[in-house]
DNA sequence: AAAAGATAATCTGTGAGACAGATTGTCTGT
DNA sequence: ACAGACAATCTGTCTCACAGATTATCTTTT
């Protein structure tokens, strides 16, 4: 049984399948689009923040970008071995080590960075142009809001509460 | 270093990672919602096709819902322990178990149903009311766009063409 | 200045989960 | 009757995320 959408009955108005579906749909395509890139998508993320220079250290970035603090050491190692990034001791703090991208890694980007936008264009085939500004903007919104609020443990406790009281 | 929005650098035109926080914030708190429901947001989603009577069989509903044919033996195996939904055997074909709700299943749905509302009302909360009914819509044909052309494998061809001329 | 606590990066071990392949029972076509 | 396909299940394997311990360093306390 399908809607007239080609949905699954009763999942059309499911935002959480929704999401999943295009969400999806991208994912495999950027995987796809980054098969050699060392550390895929993920490796991709690290690079373009190193490029941006937003992090301080590995943790700080494995934060920014919500990954384990232990998956950003051989995440790292990869792009290491791979001459995209380095791991700058920080001069104040024996500690830290800054992940900077090398030339080589700013070029890999700006490569993958292309591919990345023919894959969203791709995704987002079905919507007409303007739309598809309007709808990069209300995601925009809706992840700064969600990182405004402190993220998830946030959401976890608007849940309970909206559980308790029927 | 951050956007005006409070995003990191860069990555507010990503739409990878736009979508990614979004749909992990919707994740989270869904989680949270379906905590005790049996097979969590997968049992939910299969007890909810099982309402729906979209599948035939118990591959075909996997197929539908994008899950592995193994994961879906242990997942109506908990339903089953639940009392949520039955493995009926199929008069028509002896191989085949139609996946079917109880009545119990369809009050847990409804249940829960109920509270996912809540949470989507939540995570659209940085979209004004009308906006939300337009972001769903969009989602819908994206994800209706997607399913039409065949899926993710035809997504691979197109980015591998779009990769070979440069 | 020494001691105690916190923090950054790394290493190790473990548990969960996804998926491939084999197995059994059943259907379909020849 | 036989071969091939298919549904459900079971088993084994492989990956990967995450917790916990470790080392080096910084900060604060006394």
């Amino acid at each position: 049984m399908k809607t007239e959408h080609g949905l699954p009955a009763g999942f059309d108005t499911n935002l959480g399948w929704l999401m999943g579906q295009v969400f999806h749909a991208h994912l495999t395509a950027a995987q796809h689009a980054l098969a050699d890139f060392p550390g895929s998508q993920r490796g991709y993320m690290v690079v373009h923040a190193a490029v941006n220079g937003c992090a301080r250290n590995q943790i700080d970035m494995a934060n920014q970008l919500g990954l384990d603090r232990t998956v950003m050491v051989y995440l790292v190692d990869q792009l290491v071995a791979a001459g995209l990034v380095e791991r700058m001791p920080d001069p104040n703090d024996r500690r830290s080590r800054v992940i900077v991208a090398t030339d080589a890694g700013r070029a890999r980007l700006a490569e993958a960075a292309r591919v990345l936008g023919l894959v969203e264009e791709h995704v987002l085939r079905a919507l007409d142009p303007d739309e598809r500004g309007r709808f990069r903007d209300m995601l925009r919104r809706l992840a700064a809001h969600h990182l405004a609020n402190g993220g998830n443990e946030h959401d976890a406790c608007v849940v309970a509460e909206a559980v308790a009281d029927k």
